[in-house]
RNA sequence: GCAGCCGUAGCUCAGUUGGUUAGAGCACCAGAUUGUGGAUCUGGGGGUCCCCCGUUCAAGCCGGGGCGGCUGUACCA
């Protein structure tokens, strides 16, 4: 009754081959990133995928579940280590370690996988790869600015355009300094206040009315279920929801916000706002409006104070720059990770939308984020280590990318070997030779290491995408010659032919040269196909 | 983690009130063509019907439990 069963080829959940064609596009896209953090003056720096559980922070493994969230194991010693979540607590361990021998600031770039085991989703795996910058050592909020412009440059250097993204900035300062004049400071209030960063960074999936209702009781969506508010008072709601509303420019008093119909001489100042029938009107966004109308929401306190001054400086740089408010965007509203960023928060945007499989309007959204984490390095050290970064998501940029078409990741797909055909099995090493004739002229080519005749080998080449197959039987050989087989150009003409004799007859685009010439006429026959 | 939906060939799926040896299209392999990709025709390989337990003379189908997938929600450094 056992028939000898065959293991399942099965891939875990959350994790993803990737093909040729990915690996090309991936490569190119990474290029295009780390120009643009070189000219930057960033220099690159890796570290490993494993580190110490303890370097990497929040996750210590307690032993009933080592690896809730971060995929950990034991060393032999018994130390937990544990797979990387991030670029940036590796990058802090790094420069904490060094710091003597680094200059400061320490402007540094890196990608590679991380890993992390929750639930993945469409676009979201349990490794996926990250492409970051940092400056670690300086305190001035020209660090951040330089970043979100920075930001900017490197999506438009992957071939996003100006108008498809957004580089919203917030300060976490600034969100402390409003949560305290709504009056939740103090450690009993510790839970509620992670309650309200959670509820305001749903304003983009939720709307302001989903935030009101998570900033109070509750909220129950569609499918029944129910998430638990943080039950604040009215008007505690009323000064976070308005907040969070000039986020939004629903205020349109605060904010100042002009519309047009007509095509802005600064679009690069003007959001633009497409309507389903196609039409589309500009609103005119101002990062110093948006400021004052913080401001002018409650009786200022110092955290509050200190928070907008750092986004009035970052603000006036970009703008000084050249980078119109569309482009680098105040907006309170956004949160990033609740652990360890101090001040200044930014998050990279796509605004435009792609058709989804299903035919319905889908947005990409955040591709990347980053800010301040002046205490990250500080934990391996005496002293407070000013620091911030920004991290790019390089796969679900990948998707927008791709969902774009943007000419970065479709660029000419590449053809496949030449393939030398094996007529004669006794005679490998002749067939080898015309391989590394082949190669020796820098052409790419192999010599086909298959058991099956030629027809197999035919359809192999074919599958390849092979733009030539090499074929020298017995016949070519007594004259000293190879069969040419310009596999793309016979493509073509199958397409008119239709009975099979006439196609065995035509042996369509395949002519015969001597041997000595053959490297020469591959190269003109793949010169004609683009090289 | 919680909730809902779903698991039949590599893929997309059919499969009658429970009834003999579980099917189709596509894909794959081979032949028709001693040595030529496509099309056509012919043939072939491939299934623990997700797993286990139960009900039954009899389970792909009914019941219970488990596992896996999708979607939503929570979390997301």
């Amino acid at each position: 009754m056992s028939k000898p069963t065959t293991l399942k080829a099965r891939l875990p959940r959350g994790f993803a081959d990737r093909g040729p064609a990915d690996l090309a596009a991936t490569n190119r896209m990474l290029e295009a990133i780390r120009g643009t953090y070189e000219l930057y003056g960033f220099e690159g720096v890796e570290t490993p995928f494993v580190e110490f559980t303890e370097s990497l922070g929040k996750f210590l493994p307690d032993l009933d579940r080592p690896n809730e969230g971060v995929f950990s194991f034991q060393n032999d010693d018994e130390q937990w280590l544990s797979l990387r979540y991030d670029l940036t607590a590796p990058l802090a361990r790094y420069v904490a370690e060094n710091f003597d021998a680094l200059p400061k600031p320490y402007r540094s770039y890196r990608a590679g996988w991380v890993f992390r085991n929750e639930k993945p989703g469409p676009g979201r795996f349990r490794q996926f790869m990250q492409f970051d910058a940092d400056t670690v050592g300086a305190a001035t909020v020209a660090a951040d600015a330089e970043i979100c412009m920075m930001a900017a440059d490197t999506l438009e250097a992957v071939g996003i355009r100006r108008g498809d993204y957004v580089i919203k900035v917030n300060n976490r300062k600034v969100l402390d300094g409003i949560m305290l004049a709504a009056g939740l400071s103090g450690d009993e209030n510790a839970g509620r206040r992670l309650t309200v960063l959670r509820a305001i960074d749903k304003l983009d999936r939720l709307g302001i009315d989903g935030v009101r209702q998570l900033l109070g009781e509750g909220r129950r969506d569609e499918s029944g279920d129910y998430t638990k508010g943080a039950g604040l008072a009215p008007e505690q709601i009323e000064l976070l929801a308005s907040y969070v509303g000039a986020a939004q420019g629903e205020a349109d008093m605060l904010v100042k916000a002009a519309v047009t119909t007509d095509v802005p001489d600064q679009p690069d100042d003007y959001e633009t706002i497409r309507w389903e029938d196609g039409t589309q009107i500009y609103r005119r966004i101002d990062n110093l409006a948006v400021i004052q109308a913080i401001r002018s929401l409650c009786e200022p306190n110092d955290t509050l104070l200190e928070g907008l001054d750092e986004l009035m400086a970052i603000a006036t740089l970009v703008h000084e720059s050249g980078y119109g408010a569309a482009r680098i965007r105040i907006d309170p509203s956004v949160v990033r990770g609740l652990e360890y960023y101090t001040g200044p928060v930014y998050e990279a945007e796509l605004t435009f939308t792609v058709a989804g499989e299903d035919g319905q309007p889908m947005r990409f959204g955040s591709v990347g984020g980053g800010g301040r984490y002046d205490g990250l390095v500080g934990r391996f050290r005496s002293e407070p280590v000013p620091a911030t970064g920004f991290s790019i998501g390089v796969s679900r940029l990948l998707a927008a990318l791709q969902a774009i078409k943007s000419p970065i990741v479709t660029g000419a797909a590449s053809h496949g070997p030449v393939v030398v055909l094996v007529m004669e099995k006794d005679r490998i090493p002749e067939h080898q030779r015309l391989v590394g004739l082949l190669r020796a002229a820098g052409i790419r080519a192999e010599m086909y290491l298959g058991a099956s005749g030629l027809k197999a080998q035919m359809k192999y080449a074919d599958r390849r995408g092979s733009p030539v197959a090499i074929i020298q039987g017995s016949d070519e050989r007594a004259r000293g010659e190879v069969q040419i087989k310009d596999l793309i150009e016979g493509a073509k003409a199958a397409q008119s032919i239709a009975s099979n004799a006439e196609w065995k007859a035509a042996r369509p685009a395949q002519f015969s040269v001597p041997v000595e010439e053959m490297v020469e006429r591959v190269i003109e026959v793949l010169g004609r196909h683009g090289g």
